[in-house]
DNA sequence: TCTTGACTCTCCAGTTGGGGGAGGCTGTAG
DNA sequence: CTACAGCCTCCCCCAACTGGAGAGTCAAGA
């Protein structure tokens, strides 16, 4: 017989969860003096704690130990039905981890994507041709501080499919507080079917565009320049207009807005 | 304002979840009335609320999240490090969980191979040709009990490249008790180098065999059989002999001991 | 103004698998 | 006989909440 300490070496159990064990019903002492309250252990303690370190090795919770070893010699088969189970949770585990990780490799990917426009340089209108691409977006009215939400949503669906920039097409022609009518949309890589999303092509375009720097509020100051060139050159503008969000808010901090850079894409008739 | 419970629904956030976030001071209400405690918030808490939600999602514990909001604004990069921290974190997680999927894995293969051998069967004296194998054992002297642990060992280390049942070399001439000479081994599938366990080819030879259904304590019963059986046809013997556990204890139970099937082979000199 | 019912408060306990330590008994060796 | 190692029970601690009890508060209807 041996006292607890002796079996914690003997074991590698610590003496703490040997109590532990204990109180939980797992691993019972062959003898507890009465009087003094000590534990003592014998071989077939050995045996079972052994069984029970292997057990929580391969991660079994507790009670299902407890299970197994109660159903311990009477059944054959059980043994190998538990350790299927147990490799399906821990499969599970694995599983719901992996989609953790994905979840972080997406907002790495978001924030250093974000991080990377340049600041230095001073912007100036420039005309230009943009090809045609694929987008995937979501079209709505109301207020412009719901294109969060939905940017939040087209980039949980299209996730691996995005292909630039977030970027939003204005289809009224003049400003709206209340009732705008807008689609905040990602290019993306190829057609894909995803609710409450609607794919397709945006034709190639002729376009003047100038770039902005700094809160959403202020985008007004960077639109009169344009219309100001509009009007000088006599161009005409069609609608819809777009913005490309180069630098806005990250997907977890808003970041500082003096620091955004939004580009301003007007839509103008070809020459 | 909002009180509690409409915070609650905007966000997602259990009432319960929030009073804890407060306590954590993660998430501090723009204001507590002092008369009676109800706690209110505003818009920017269901920001930090959105922010925290994100990073619970990535697992990010509490006490993280708290650095990350303390310094919110004042830095850029630190983020995209935390980010990588909890990537890495995270991955460690999955790899251990990996590792744990294995080990069942590995269990439920011996499990399996020791529920295989079929039991209606009754035993005759069979002579064969075995062909040379290729074996990681571990050659020990002292008492046959000391033999499970050595199995243990070489279990884990040979792991993927074991090539069969366990078996056993004994190199004594003669039974011996305390101080026995032998070495447990495993057939392998191909050379490999690993800390305590010699690898080495047995060459092939021509057995006698006999098989053996019960406890080890009653081998004797089937020895003397051969034994018998030698006499009989003035064979000669070499050591070592052999015994090959075909169904003995299993990697977490010891199960019944009158199930155990042991094959016993004696090498004999070729005619 | 009173009542009702929904809402909110604080405090306590429990979850898993133990670890750390206090304060007090016990066993054994010199 | 005494010292000291070993053992006992009891309580608190970890993370991130959840559940419940008992009491106080708010807003609306009678």
């Amino acid at each position: 017989m041996f006292s607890i300490g002796e079996f914690s070496k003997i074991t590698g159990l610590s003496v703490k969860t040997i109590r532990f064990y204990h109180e939980k019903e797992l691993l019972i002492p062959v003898m507890v003096d009465a009087g003094s309250g000590y534990r003592y252990y014998d071989h077939a303690n050995v045996e079972t704690a052994y069984v029970i370190k292997t057990l929580r090795d391969l991660e079994f919770p507790i009670d299902q130990i407890k299970l197994v070893l109660q159903e311990c010699d009477n059944t054959e088969g059980s043994i190998l039905t538990q350790l299927q189970e147990r490799k399906n949770a821990v499969k599970a585990k694995i599983q719901s981890q992996k989609n953790v990780l994905k979840a972080i490799d997406q907002v790495i990917a978001f924030e250093k994507e974000n991080r990377k426009v340049s600041q230095n340089t001073t912007y100036h209108i420039e005309e230009r041709e943009l090809p045609a691409m694929l987008i995937g977006g979501i079209r709505m009215t109301g207020r412009y501080s719901d294109m969060g939400k939905a940017f939040g949503q087209l980039g949980r669906k299209l996730n691996r499919h995005i292909n630039g920039n977030a970027m939003c097409l204005y289809h009224d022609g003049e400003y709206k507080e209340d009732d705008a009518d807008f689609e905040p949309f990602f290019p993306i890589k190829k057609v894909v079917k995803v609710d409450g999303i609607s794919v397709r092509e945006l034709p190639a375009c002729r376009v003047i565009c100038l770039r902005h720097l700094g809160p959403y509020e202020r985008l007004g100051v960077t639109y009169e320049k344009l219309f100001e060139y509009v009007n000088e050159k006599k161009l005409k503008l069609i609608t819809p207009s777009r913005e490309v969000y180069l630098k806005g808010p990250g997907m977890i901090f808003k970041g500082n807005p003096e620091k955004y850079i939004t580009e301003i894409q007007l839509m103008v008739e070809s020459e």
